[in-house]
DNA sequence: CGTCTATTTGAATGTACTCAAAAGCGGTGG
DNA sequence: CCACCGCTTTTGAGTACATTCAAATAGACG
């Protein structure tokens, strides 16, 4: 496993030195995950936190009537876990699958609370994490409130075009809070738009 | 100014010795604002971070078409800025209005990454901070994504009830993305519900 | 008391959903 | 290599949720 990627991640925002980098490497374990595997199911204990490696995870909850809504999707050199229950402890709400196949880092929520202690400089690290997860959260609410589906979309598509290629229709519906079958409308009406 | 309720608020996450404490309230400024002063205009420099001594603010954008949305409200206790603008320091998109006589007290910037490195503990308040706002904001998306206003109206009553207490219903409609009009129907097809 | 804003009401409209069915697409086994 | 299966996407009709606009009513405050 290489682990420059998590490196250079975390190098981006603290300095480590040699023994602070083996010992956060030490506290790591590789996880694999086919296409369609679980990475967390609801219902299920949350214990760790995981950084993509390589391949794609999307987070859903799936509320009382089955409708699935998409909380967040995580491709390479992105972290990913049920946050709320992750750091309360409490079983997860949410759903994590791959949609792809993946290899994530997992960091292990006894192990994270150690390493806050032995190397103080990752809740900096993290800090900044969960800062930006709020700001880029908190513009989503905002969109989602102001904007309609069609521009909700195009925003998507311009923000996260990679992740783009690689979801379907119906995953990127549930990431906008609508039907597939909308979806499908509002891509007819963009297209008729563009012939121009 | 009485700082017993910020130093206990740090005191929920961290713990300070004497000096730590004096440079720590050495940092802080006393703003008071009359209701419908505004503690930061978008366009402005968002210079500070803000803790809510007493009184309530809201925070809002206002979209092109001139429609707000309600970001966030805060109440006794609770921090407020434009997250996203402080930390990048690029002009508010935001704007904070007292919705009551108001005090903060504020922490500007460049004393927060004083603050940061003179005491490295205070990482750890903000991260805790920060990744709560993020798991709060991350439950609203879902909300707001798969509940009907009907439903988002209930539960916001019921999380935040001295609140909603303060807040016109305008207020309210803003923050759930319906507007007056709507939130009105709502509560008399709830209060309708209720006579049973 | 008058003024200003918030709230309510109602009609017409638009945005998005549900349900059902057809069409497209990718993989798998024969 | 083709045929079939399962899943995604499209299409359309009917419906529900939420908006806009306008006007009436009610509250708050100087």
């Amino acid at each position: 496993m290489d682990h420059q990627s998590i490196l250079s991640n975390v190098a981006r925002h603290i300095s480590l030195d040699e023994k602070e980098i083996d010992y956060f490497l030490s506290l790591l374990t590789v996880k694999t995950l086919k296409k369609k595997d679980y990475l967390l199911k609801a219902g299920q204990p949350c214990t760790t936190i995981n950084y993509v490696y390589s391949g794609a995870l999307r987070a859903f909850h799936q509320d009382d009537s089955d409708n699935e809504v998409t909380i967040m999707f995580a491709v390479a050199d992105w972290w990913i876990t049920d946050m709320a229950c992750f750091v309360s402890q409490i079983p997860a709400m949410t759903s994590i699958e791959a949609i792809d196949d993946t290899c994530v880092l997992q960091l292990a929520k006894d192990d994270l609370d150690k390493l806050y202690i032995k190397v103080p400089k990752f809740e900096r690290y993290f800090r900044i994490l969960m800062q930006n997860s709020y700001v880029r959260e908190q513009l989503r609410t905002l969109q989602n409130l102001s904007s309609p589906a069609e521009e909700r979309y195009l925003k998507f598509l311009e923000k996260y075009p990679a992740m783009a290629r690689q979801l379907t229709q119906k995953q990127i519906a549930s990431y906008l809070g609508i039907t597939p079958e909308f979806l499908s409308a509002v891509r007819k009406k963009i297209s008729k738009g563009i012939i121009s």
